[in-house]
Parts: C-alpha cells; structure tokens; sequence
RNA sequence: GGCGGUGUAGCUCAGCUGGUAGAGCAGUGGAAUCAUAAUCCAUAGGUCGGGGGUUCAAGUCCCUCCGCCGCUACCA
C-alpha cells in the first residue's frame, strides 16, 4: 500500500450538522486520518457537501430563496463547524462547483458511450399549475399504508413504508396544491443487474469487512440488482450531457459519490499539481476508504463500486467502515422534531475535545450506541479531567516546583521498567486498534496508560522520595514526564486540541501533530529541558451546564413530528359534487364470519352480508380488532369499490372506520339496529 | 409473515475460532496527600432471556419458544 484515500459521506447541504453525523462518518474517519498522517503515510482526507437534489430544491422554494443561496448558508455552516470541532479535511468540497460539474458529466458520458444506460420510460406525475415534473419528494397525498394524509411520494414518515408516487391515494402538488396528472417521461437507467456476478465476486474476496455491510449486500444480492433511473426531471442540478436529455439532470445518487473525484482534482489544482488526484484514484497501490453511516450502504457497497466497475479507469473501495445509528437520550434522533444535538450550539458551549473523546468511546461499531448528557458528564469528569488531565497536571507541577524542569534519571527499579515498556508497547498496541478502526477498545487501551502512570506515580510516592532519596524522585518524575509525552502524542488522534496544549505545556516549540507515531513511547526528553506553562487541561462539566440540554431534549421528544395537515396541507381536499359522493355506493353489511389473514399482521378477512350478497373483504384492522369483536356487527361499507387482491385473497368493497390522534381504529356501526344491505347516505 | 440485529453484574457494555463468567461507572471498606476533593488498593457471588440438544466441556455450536430494535410485505 502506497498511499490511503480516505472519504466521509458527503453531508446534504439541507440543515446543520449533528451528533448523529459526526459519530458515524466524520470523527471516525478523522481519527484514522490523524493517526495514519503520524504514522508518516501518505493519506489524503476528502470531503465536501452534497448540494443537489429534490429537497433542496424543496427547502429553498419554501423560504423564497434559490437553491444556491441555500447550499451557500449551509456550506459556510458545515464548514464552520466542522473546522470547529477539528476535522481535518486536506479538502473540503462542495457539489455544486464547475469542476465537480464536469466530472460528473464526463463519468456519466463515459457510461453512456459504453451502453450501461439504458432509456426506459416510465410514468411520472406532472403538474399543469407548476408545468413541471413532480419528483418523489413534490408530490405528497394519503399513504396507501397507513391511511395518513401527508405521506411523500418516496416515502411515509407516519408509518415508514417505502413508496412509489403512484401509489398514493388523492396525491397533490406539494407546491401549489393541485393535483397532479400521470404523463408518460423518459428516462436513462443504470444496469446495475449487469454487474452483480462481478461484485459478488469482488465481495466475495472482503473477508475482514464489517459483517454488517456484507450482510446488507447479500440481502441486495438475493433480490437481485436491477436497473436504477440515473436521470431526473429536475431544474437544480447537474444537466445530464445525453442528446435528448438537456432538460433533465443527473440523479443526485449518482453523482454525489463522484464529488470524491472531483474534490480531490479540486486539491490536486490547489497545490499546483493538477494531475495529482490520478495517483489517487488511478493506482491500484492507493487504498481508498469509505466512511459512512449505514444507511449509505447500498450506494457504497453496491451501486457505486458497479460505476467504478462500468468507468474501468479508477480503483473499488479497499474498505467500508459502516457505522451504526446513534440515538439520543434513548430515542432515535429527528431533525424534524429538533431532537437531535446540534454541533454548532455545541460548540458554543463546551469544547470540542470532550464530545470528541466521548463519541469515539462509544462510537456506533457494531450496534446502535445511546448519547446521554449525563454520560458525556461523567465521562469527561470520571475519565478527561480526572485521570488524564490530573495526571498531566500532577506530573507537570510537581516537575516544575521541584526540579524546574526535566530531572535526569537514575538507576531503575523493577516498577520504572514496566513503566517504560508500558509507554514502548502503547503506540503499536493502540495503533493496531486504529488501523482497524476500533475506536472504543483504541481509547481504551489510551486510558489504560494514563491509568498505569498514575499507579506508577502513587506507587513510587515522589513526594516521600523527594525528602529521602532525590535520586529516585528524579527518576520518577522524569519517566512520568515521557508518560506525558507519549500520551500527547498518543491522544493526538481523538483530543487534537488537548494534544496541541499538552504538547505546549511540555515545553516543546511545533506541533504535536507532526510528531511520529512510532516514536511516541521513546525517552527523548533531555535532562534540564524547560517546562512551558501549565493549565487545566479539562474542565469538570457541571450539573447545571447540562441540565438545560436534558431539558430541552426533553421537550423536543414530545414535539410532534409537524403534521403536514397543520402546515403545508392545501388548505382543504377540493370541494366535490353531489354527483361526485353519490357515485359512492355506501351500505350496511352484517360480519358473519372474520379471520386473520394468514402471514399478515395487520389484515382480517370478513365475509358479509349485504342484503342477499355474501361477499368477501379484506381489511387492515387486525391490530385493533379481534376476529370475535367484529362477527354479528352490523357495519358500513364502500359496496361498489372495485375488487382488488391482497394477499392473494379478493377483496370486494371496503369497511368504513375513524381513526383517532393515536392512530386506534373505531369500525361505524348504525345507531339502532337496520337491515344490512340498507343504503348510507 | 420474511430478513438482519439484540437480550451477560444496579447502569453502560467486552467476551475472536467452545475449556473454571470480564471491564468501566455507581456502591462499600481502606491507603495516601504531589495533583482539577484528583489518585491507588480491596470488594461484584450475576439461573450469561426461557426450554431442549450436541460435546469430556457451551454466553460461545444446533433446535425451539419469549422480549425488544431496525428494514420489509399485507391496510381498496
């Protein structure tokens, strides 16, 4: 290996960054880059927002300004705080630049010449009020699942089903309101099914990938791959450079992962060598590293080494360290219920030290990891300022008071031995954790040392030894100062601030981040070598500093998710005519007879009685009903609806119920007994 | 219903290819006093979700059941 690329997801420009980003993609992928860049590797750390796409497009509409000037905010905003929390990008991108433009279009160019797109038309809702095509996310309506008014045409956030935007029931421009009408549109897909016997093949070979992203591509594998769209019919993105195709733009998935390319060309050019980023992306010898969370998987894992494979030019991913989810205080995070913890308000509270400290700790490796603010407390109290901090501190002051500096050793006892071959075997040992991107057992082994130095210092009692034999306090004191020393170098990674400052307070003039990894358990200190000035390292956390947090989360977990009804509904579904209702044909039907449907949790089929009909229907009540509860009921149906399958049984009409806040179904019942068949009008 | 994950000391979690149950925090007792009242030592007797099986030996493999979490199918 002669070089490492290294990536995090690229953020989407839509909103700030929060705690969940950082624990998954970036400060694990920043602490890899800061060690492998001690080790003395060539490592390059690219990134950059992801700026196209439907809800931007969507979010900049709703607060009358254009996209750009959204992407604009929120760029500066990324940048911001990423840059306040320590990330150290060689590049930070942006999507929406020119030269990422034209890498975009010359990769999708490249596939088209090479036949791997293919036109398909499909149907799309179109809005006449708006003139346009409606992408998934512009069309909303009632869910076909769950019956919510509000779902979008990509997806249900009351019920989390995925959709198609055809299924919706009653859809509507989420713009203007209207409804839309279905118009055929052309588009050019991807054949990703081409390529799967090749990337099973290239999986295949992963055997020390995390098991969670073999699992998910095998899930993918057994499917099968089909063909993905890779245009769309957009105003705010990349044009897709296809003859007949200028009005359409190139799909967001598929470009976004090329901003990676084109940042590191945009890095080459900045340092005046513009041809650089080949070595990069051209060089078998290059490891390139994805990281992401999970739910970037599929584009990783599948969909994006598939283009690299139809490109032919450029290496697969040597790696994809895919981490879990991490929730907050016990539940999952929403943006759009503001319960998350977002970096910036961090930052302007506490340093970025501690939270970084604490997120790799329990970064989200195998499973979903739990952020509390007492934790966070307690860790940074319990572990930062009490450990780590009061080592550095102790050794620092006690070094300066009574010898002014770095006191020569003398001979060495059994203890000063071990001592020193804790300080030599940490580097490796920690460092063997990083290259395989354990965090949490990495920073462990960290506190581990810092915790042998203070038993060390305790057991070997300088202050007792200063009075009685000066030679062994000196002693003492100056492997406890190399133990500083190699702890700085060696929190360089996680605590970049704390290590700069360590570093200051050892004296040293540069920078602890160009020290050498490998040479961080060496004693190098010189005798009679000057101490800089000390300070708290770590500040304790008080109860009252995060007392506020709790609360507000606390707040922000009963927020509703904002009912689309409440805001951005079309007023009301548009006025019907009498004509319209009476073409619904509603009557009184008696159950005689209800069962679960078998593999199903949510259906019951009813047979029923409708004046001399039996018939059949199929509903989805089966979580607020017990069979029993409904047989002998007399209740209201749509009689005239047409038949549908659904689970392979046939259902003819469909029960009438009312559902309230909670989402309980009450099955309409006639408030005295009336002979079933009986019209409802 | 299917797929994946998960259920281990009060809490948060480790336990890789099977061999006498671990860490950190909290709690309790003690030592020490250089230091951000910091540190260090001792102390956890937990049916490793339930049951069954394979084995000389099972949190660790197999079967089955139960509880959570995620994705996914069914709501005319």
């Amino acid at each position: 290996m002669k070089r490492i690329l290294v990536t995090s997801a690229l953020p989407y420009a839509n909103g700030p960054i929060h705690l969940g980003h950082l624990a998954g993609a970036y400060l694990p992928a920043d602490v890899y880059v800061r060690y492998q860049r001690m080790k003395k590797r060539d490592v390059l750390y690219i990134c950059g927002t992801d700026e196209h796409g439907v809800p931007i497009a969507i979010a900049a509409e709703k607060q009358s300004i254009t996209p750009q000037q959204l992407v604009d905010r929120y760029y500066a905003d990324h940048l911001d705080t990423f840059t306040r929390f320590g990330m150290s990008f060689d590049n930070f991108s942006r999507t929406s630049r020119p030269l990422h433009h034209k890498t975009s279009q010359a990769f999708f160019q490249n596939l088209y010449n090479k036949n791997v797109l293919v036109e398909r038309t499909v149907q799309q809702f179109y809005c006449d009020t708006c003139r346009r095509f409606l992408a998934d996310r512009f069309v909303e309506g009632i869910c076909p699942r769950c019956q919510q008014p509000g779902a979008r045409g990509d997806q249900c956030e009351k019920c989390g089903s995925s959709l198609e935007q055809t299924e919706l029931i009653k859809p509507y421009c989420k713009v203007c309101g209207h409804p839309p009408v279905l118009k055929d549109t052309r588009h050019l897909f991807f054949k990703l099914g081409d390529f799967q016997s090749r990337l099973e093949t290239w999986l295949a070979e992963k055997k020390n990938w995390k098991e969670n992203v073999l699992n998910y591509c095998r899930g993918w594998f057994k499917e099968g791959l089909g063909e993905r769209a890779v245009t769309r019919d957009l105003k705010w993105g990349i044009p897709a450079p296809a003859a007949g195709y200028e009005d359409k733009m190139i799909y967001v998935w598929f470009e976004a992962p090329i901003g990676y390319i084109s940042a590191t060309k945009e890095w080459a050019e900045r340092i005046g060598q513009p041809d650089k980023w080949k070595e990069y992306w051209m060089d078998s010898r290059t490891k390139l590293v994805h990281f992401i969370g999970k739910d970037n998987i599929v584009f990783h894992a599948i969909i994006w080494p598939a283009m690299i494979m139809a490109h032919g030019d450029l290496i697969l991913p040597a790696d994809i360290p895919a981490n879990e989810f991490l929730n907050l205080q016990g539940e999952k995070l929403s943006t759009s219920r503001n319960y998350a913890v977002w970096l910036g308000e961090y930052l302007d509270k506490f340093p970025p030290d501690p939270l970084r400290y604490y997120l790799a700790a329990i970064a989200p490796e195998s499973k979903d990891a739990d952020f509390t603010w007492t934790e966070f407390q307690q860790r940074n109290n319990s572990e930062l300022a009490d450990i780590l901090g009061n080592f550095i501190n102790r050794t620092l002051t006690f070094a300066k008071r009574q010898f002014n500096g770095v006191p020569a050793a003398g001979e060495l006892n059994d203890l000063d031995r071990a001592m020193i071959r804790v300080l030599e075997k940490a580097p490796v040992e920690i460092g063997d954790l990083f290259e395989r991107y354990e965090l949490r057992r990495g920073l462990t082994a960290l506190m581990d040392v810092a915790r042998f130095a203070n038993k060390y210092f305790n057991d070997q009692q300088p202050w007792a030894t200063l009075k009685t034999d000066r030679s062994r306090c000196a002693t003492t004191i100056n492997l406890c100062l190399h133990a500083v020393q190699t702890l700085a170098i060696l929190m360089e990674p996680v605590l970049p601030f704390s290590a700069e400052k360590t570093w200051a307070m050892l004296g040293h003039t540069g920078s602890v981040h160009q020290q050498s990894w490998d040479e961080a358990g060496s004693l190098t200190l010189k005798p009679g070598h000057r101490l800089g000035q000390e300070q708290i390292l770590f500040n304790k956390i008080e109860d009252k500093q995060i007392q506020p947090e709790i609360d507000r989360l606390a707040a922000a977990s009963k927020n509703q998710p904002p009912t689309v009804a409440a805001a951005e509904t079309p007023a009301e579904p548009a006025k019907i005519s009498y004509d319209d209702f009476s073409r619904v044909q509603l009557r009184l039907a008696l159950v005689l007879k209800a069962e679960k449907v078998e593999k199903a949790d949510k259906l019951l089929r009813l047979e029923i009685q409708v004046g001399d009909e039996k018939r059949q229907i199929v509903a989805g009540i089966a979580k607020h009903y017990a069979p029993e509860q409904l047989i002998g009921k007399t209740i209201v149906v749509v009689a005239n609806l047409q038949p549908a399958k659904i689970r392979g049984l046939e259902s003819n009409g469909m029960l009438l119920a009312a559902e309230d806040e909670t989402g309980q179904l009450a099955v309409l019942t006639p408030d005295r007994p009336v002979q079933c068949g009986a019209k409802v009008k």
